[in-house]
RNA sequence: GGGCGCAUAGCUCAGUUGGUUAGAGCGCAUGCUUGACAUGCAUGAGGUCACAGGUUCAACUCCUGUUGUGCCCA
């Protein structure tokens, strides 16, 4: 083995072994329970960012212990089309190509170029996918406009229509005039702009001042066809019923009121432009207003803004109307204001509310079934408090705009003749099943979250009832970013619910953002993007794992550090010079064989090897519990002090002299202990363990198994207190002693003489037992433990539990430092006692503490007797 | 404007239902080319657990408020 371990040497060659293996198949068997999760599809534009390597992670190490602890596991993997994403991407690289825009080269060409595109770019991300090792059956790999997928797509749509859940109606939506397609409040994304806030003047139609109102958009003034003030606000109470006249036009609009207006805002009188404004739309709809629409689908003035404006740009119309309300001297004041402005997530225009046909599902009756699924408790979220994010939408959830005015995606299965005849239908139609004309598909596309939300059934193969479907439906958990929870998980919720009766899922994972070094979320255009593939080739997939599998499920945004990466690097390097030091001390072969074919001594192992394998064990139950509970971080904590701190530092320290001279039980149990410390680490670093794994497997140090997925995960069961106790006891006692020897300057090749240890009972039974034990470790080249309390001159000393510690250094030891030592060490003791005494004599304290908590006290406090006096004896000795 | 978090060592973070002297990694200091590993070993310094109240025998932990900070939604 090499002396460091190199990622680039061992990645390469497992990847291919796993892929090409089959282990991560999913497969039906009726012999073992299923294990599902539906890898959230990334977009098919995408490559891997850091949120995906993250989720992929947590999903992986989940997948992978799974598959050791005998389940038939399928990782379902596959990308989506992302509608308005992938249309935007190819649009402009087609512009850039030929100059030509979409509308030029027309619906059917267009659609070549995408798919084209998708055919050489679509897989990018797949491979990055694969570079991570995550263990997906690549061969289910599904693209949500697969045919068998599209089907379900068609399906679901069809069912809704004819259930009456899906209508088509004139209602507001966000619009974004470049793209020229409604979209989702959340493909809006807000920012706060500096605008101006005009108040203009509106005269009353009886020649009175009128009423003030402060606007952003004066331009919409033209779209205007009310005012609104509160009921209550007695400034206006008795004008509403009244008629104002429009500034730059002579209509005349109503004074109404409505609860909406804000009294504080502004002048408390708000225009109301049901045709421009979502607020006003819903004033509109109450108070029957009419509705007015002065804008072109391109975000210019239409006729209906009249001759003064029709052709102008939104903006431009902005400042025309400011100066002839300037003219007409009805601008009263301007005033700086700041507001959030929504912009096109994929190409930043300013969005403009506008009122237009589109279709909708009807929420309410499929939000009730996906609101108890979680109050119930059939769905559970981690961390929970995301669940009250869920309920909280669904419970106020409107309904859903699910066309879109664009070409890449499914397009509406509603076909139309000339009668107005409307169809749902799975199949294409060519003439309309009422009256034989000749129909024709709507041209919109749906919501690409409307595929999306039949993911996890699906791409097992719904709407037919596939043996997949069957075995592994409902998955055990999606793990997924927390921004698209409105977007995505309650929307498979409740389509789970709807077409197959059935929960998706268990759990929901809701994963931590990871942050970038500025602690704010990363961003492309800011350059704070860290790129997960860059990292992995730094520092290997390995450490990027280990660290992406806790700091994921932490719970918590988690700040990106590369340090943080670099430790878990140097971790794996830890594993693989700890499994390199174990092959060199191992034998291989037969005689491999032969130590494996025994089991350890029950009662007579060595008091390093009890504890090591409890330790092992105990460490193996904490990652089990970790995994099932979603909290990977307790996970790599616990492995990392294992491995290294336990493993590493105490048990493989201790055991060089018996590995060397070739003890039997020790090197069974370095052979076990190493063996089940690859199992346990796998999920969180499945390359390096599969190179160490095999080397065992070569030389016979572990039984024949390809690839570790193939094993099974250690046992949990072996405990032994009472070797746990004498260890820590002995530790103790080593890292005393290493302390006085630094504190007194001793050198550190020095070796000493001998170390005296004076102890009784079981703790001097243990000081014998491990005499050489520490007096390798504390460079002494004696250890006397007794319980003969003996003088020993010249002796610094420490105490442990109930047992001294005498280190005699003749010639070495400076009296006044050892006096402050001492003195320091009864200060401290004498401190503790107090505390204890004051603890314990308060009858508050001990009348309503539990009795394990009142003793565990007084054991300390009588502890703390038995060292103070040995503390004080020491310093009385010292003169 | 509404909702959800966070505030613990110089930095980034743990701290499981309230219960001895609050932990880790990195960084820092001191000493080590000890035969697996300098991507290492040993030892140490470093904290008023943001602030102010409250509940309790007991608060980093529970409650209220304040301040700062982040995310989501409108």
């Amino acid at each position: 083995m090499a002396k460091a371990y190199d990622p680039g040497q061992v990645e390469p060659i497992w990847l291919e072994r796993w892929l090409g293996s089959g282990v991560f198949s999913g497969r039906v068997d009726r012999d073992r329970k299923p294990f599902f999760i539906a890898c959230p599809p990334p977009n098919v534009t995408g490559t891997l960012h850091i949120g995906h390597a993250v989720n992929a992670t947590i999903q992986d190490a989940l997948s992978r212990a799974r598959r050791m602890q005998g389940y038939a596991v399928l990782w379902q993997p596959g990308t989506d089309h992302a509608g308005i994403g992938t249309q935007t991407v190819v649009e402009r690289q087609v512009f850039a190509k030929t100059g030509k825009s979409r509308l030029e080269i027309g619906r059917e060409r267009f659609l070549e170029q995408i798919w084209a595109w998708k055919k050489e770019q679509g897989d990018a991300i797949v491979e990055q996918y694969r570079k991570l090792g995550a263990s997906l059956d690549y061969s289910r790999w599904r693209f949500t406009m697969d045919e068998a997928y599209s089907r379900a797509v068609r399906t679901a749509f069809v069912r809704l229509y004819d259930k009456g859940l899906i209508y088509r109606g004139k209602r507001i939506i966000n619009w974004c005039p470049r793209c020229l397609t409604s979209l989702s409040d959340l493909e809006v994304k807000h920012e706060a702009e500096t605008g101006v806030l005009y108040h203009v003047q509106y005269p009353g139609e009886d020649g009175s001042a009128g009423l003030t109102i402060a606007t952003v958009r004066p331009e919409t003034i033209l779209a205007d066809v009310a005012v609104a003030v509160h009921p209550e606000d007695d400034r206006y109470r008795d004008r509403v019923g009244q008629r104002v006249k429009l500034p730059l036009t002579s209509r005349l609009v109503p004074i109404i009121a409505d609860a909406y207006v804000e009294r504080e805002f502004g002048t408390g009188a708000l225009k109301i432009t049901p045709g421009h404004d979502p607020n006003d739309f819903e004033i509109g709809l109450r108070h029957d207003l009419e509705t007015i629409d002065i804008l072109t689908p391109e975000g210019k003035m239409s006729a209906a803004a009249g001759p003064d404006f029709e052709g102008l740009d939104r903006f431009e119309a902005r400042e025309v109307a400011v100066s002839r309300l300037k003219e007409e001297g009805l601008l009263v004041r301007e005033e700086t204001y700041s507001h959030q402005v929504g912009h096109c997530d994929r190409c930043h225009t300013v969005v403009e509310p506008r009122v237009s046909e589109q279709w909708w599902v009807k929420m309410a009756p499929l939000a009730g079934p996906a609101i108890s699924a979680v109050q119930q408790g059939r769905i559970h979220f981690h961390p929970e408090r995301f669940a009250d994010v869920y309920l909280d939408w669904l419970q106020n959830v409107k309904d859903w705009c699910i066309s879109r005015q664009l070409w890449w995606g499914h397009r509406i299965p509603i076909w139309t003749c000339p009668d107005g005849h409307a169809h749902a239908s799975l199949e294409d139609l060519a003439v309309c099943p009422t009256c034989g004309k000749l129909a024709e598909q709507d041209p919109d596309v749906l919501d690409t979250w409307f595929s999306s939300a039949l993911w996890p059934f699906a791409t097992l193969g719904w709407p037919d009832r596939t043996p997949e479907l069957d075995y592994f439906y409902p998955s055990h958990m999606l793990s997924t970013a927390r921004d698209i929870m409105h977007l995505w998980v309650a929307r498979m919720a409740f389509s789970s619910l709807e077409f197959l009766g059935q929960i998706p899922f268990h759990h929901v994972v809701i994963h931590a953002t990871i942050m970038g070094r500025d602690g704010r979320r990363m961003s492309k255009s800011k350059g704070t993007g860290v790129d997960p593939l860059e990292v992995t080739a730094r520092y290997g997939t390995d450490a990027f794992r280990f660290w992406a599998a806790g700091a994921g499920t932490s719970g918590q945004d988690v700040v990106f550090m590369a340090e943080k990466i670099e430790a878990a690097r140097n971790f794996a390097n830890k594993l693989w010079n700890a499994a390199r030091f174990a092959l060199m001390n191992l034998p291989e072969g037969p005689e491999a064989e032969a130590l494996r074919a025994e089991a350890p001594p029950a009662g007579n192992q060595a008091l390093e090897d009890r504890w090591i394998r409890t330790r092992l064990s105990e460490a193996t139950s904490v990652v089990s519990e970790a995994l099932d509970e979603f909290t990977l971080l307790r996970a790599t904590d616990k492995l990392y002090e294992f491995v290294w701190s336990e493993f590493c530092d105490w048990w493989l320290e201790i055991a060089k002299p018996r590995l060397k001279a070739g003890d039997v039980e020790a090197r069974r149990t370095l052979a076990e202990v190493l063996l089940a410390t690859v199992k346990v680490m796998h999920p969180f670093m499945p390359f390096i363990t599969e190179e160490i794994h095999a080397q065992l497997v070569q030389r016979k140090l572990a039984p024949a198994a390809a690839t570790l997925l193939e094993t099974t995960w250690p046992e949990t069961t072996f405990r032994d207190a009472a070797a746990v106790a004498r260890m820590n006891l002995v530790m103790e006692v080593v890292r005393e002693v290493r302390r006085i020897r630094q504190e007194l300057g001793v050198p550190a090749d020095k070796v000493a003489d001998s170390l005296v240890l004076q102890a009784e009972g079981d703790e001097l039974a243990a000081l014998q037992q491990a005499a050489a034990t520490i007096g390798m470790l504390t460079r002494s080249a004696r250890v006397e433990a007794s319980s003969d309390r003996a003088e020993v001159p010249q002796a610094a000393s420490a105490v442990v539990g109930q047992a001294l510690v005498l280190l005699p250094l003749a010639g070495l030891l400076d009296l006044d430092r050892e006096r402050n030592r001492l003195l320091k060490e009864i200060d401290a003791a004498k401190a503790e006692a107090v505390r204890l005494d004051g603890q314990l004599s308060n009858s508050a304290f001990t009348g309503k503490a539990p009795a394990h908590v009142v003793d565990k006290l007084k054991t300390r406090r009588t502890e703390v007797t038995g060292q103070l006096q040995a503390l004080e004896e020491r310093l009385v000795r010292l003169g």
